[in-house]
DNA sequence: TCCACCATGTAACTGGTTACATGATTAC
DNA sequence: GTAATCATGTAACCAGTTACATGGTGGA
């Protein structure tokens, strides 16, 4: 059965309404104006994937003419889009998530922290760690295997690709610290820690 | 009137063709085997994909037999499509280029020792940095203002945005100095250099 | 009054995805 | 003979882009 799967789009969406009920028009905005990566940010795409998501029941809008305003559609997360969202922040990261979007896999991490715990983003982060670091040392092996045959803008291009990759690792080991650090605060050094925590 | 443009892929496609002479099969392997950027692959791309560049008169397929093997339709450039492809390379950086894709301007850069000169791709890189310069800085301060309104994970994403952004400035100071560099040994230390060098 | 902006929508077009179909050639 | 792989294609579907349309609201 399922319906239709979600796509990337619409799990931006999702984790921004989740974030804070938001009309199209805002979303709109923050897609536009924000560097959440690039997302549409066009009417034609959001208002359609508003309605294809409404459709499936993951989010219900509430026209609101409290002021003097004019009509807006405030669109909240139900019930089954709140579990939508939580099973795609909860995918495990396959082989090969990396290679083709590690923007998805940021796009998730960014709405992690509000609607998973601590943990749980730890674990996501030091999984995504570690792809980084083998699919960094597979195109390192390539470029040693290939660089003689490659074009000198062709190599640079990939050795481009290599150091944004590893950046990337290396910032995944920053923010596990951040994590770390943030747990410590919260529990503030006793030992009863109740998870939950602020929030 | 410009029939219309050509989509990224077509450009991709048309560098390939430019640096080889290739089927649609061999550019499939391509897109699936290497890094050159998260394209197609699919039949349903590349071979509609082709007909349009074949069908605008940037490319001419012929059908070789030569072998035993069966009939492979092999594409070329012709002359429009050649300049098509420079047209493309000599594209200044507009501001905005990098934000919504950067991987559109490291595919240009990748065909450009193929197809501009050395002079071109240093200036080409030198304008890319300076771009990736500003829009880092544009990052930065806005963290600076909001990293208090923002969630822990969306403060982190956004770092590891900069820090993307930030190796690629500094990867192009790199590859400059890589194109110095060949400058330089294929004019031997002499006064007399006159632009064009090798090829 | 008129402009700018808030806010939503729609229609035509384009291009990519998945999945299927086909057939030739080579290796076992 | 049959499986793998080379090689090309097609069809149905879906989502996004651009561009246009509409109308409310507040301020000059």
């Amino acid at each position: 059965m399922a319906t239709q799967d979600t796509s990337v789009l619409g799990f931006a969406l999702l984790g921004l309404i989740h974030q804070k009920p938001s009309s199209g028009y805002d979303l709109r905005k923050t897609f536009a104006e924000t560097a959440i990566g690039n997302y549409s940010s066009s009417p034609g795409a959001i208002y359609p994937g508003l309605e294809r998501l409404e459709s499936r029941g993951l989010i219900r809008g509430v026209v609101e003419d409290s002021a003097g305003l004019r009509r807006r559609r405030l669109y909240r997360l139900t019930s089954k889009g709140g579990a939508e969202l939580k099973r795609w922040l909860a995918r495990p990261i396959e082989p090969g998530d990396v290679t083709r979007g590690a923007q998805e896999l940021m796009l998730r991490f960014s709405f992690m922290d509000q609607a998973s715990g601590t943990d749980a983003t730890i674990a996501f982060l030091t999984s995504f760690r570690d792809a980084l670091k083998s699919y960094v040392s597979g195109l390192e092996s390539y470029l040693r295997d290939n660089a003689p045959k490659m074009t000198l803008s062709g190599r640079l291009a990939l050795e481009c690709g290599v150091r944004g990759y590893r950046s990337m690792h290396d910032w995944a080991n920053y923010a596990i610290s951040g994590y770390r650090d943030s747990r410590i605060q919260s529990t503030s050094r006793s030992a009863k820690n109740r998870e939950g925590g602020p929030r």
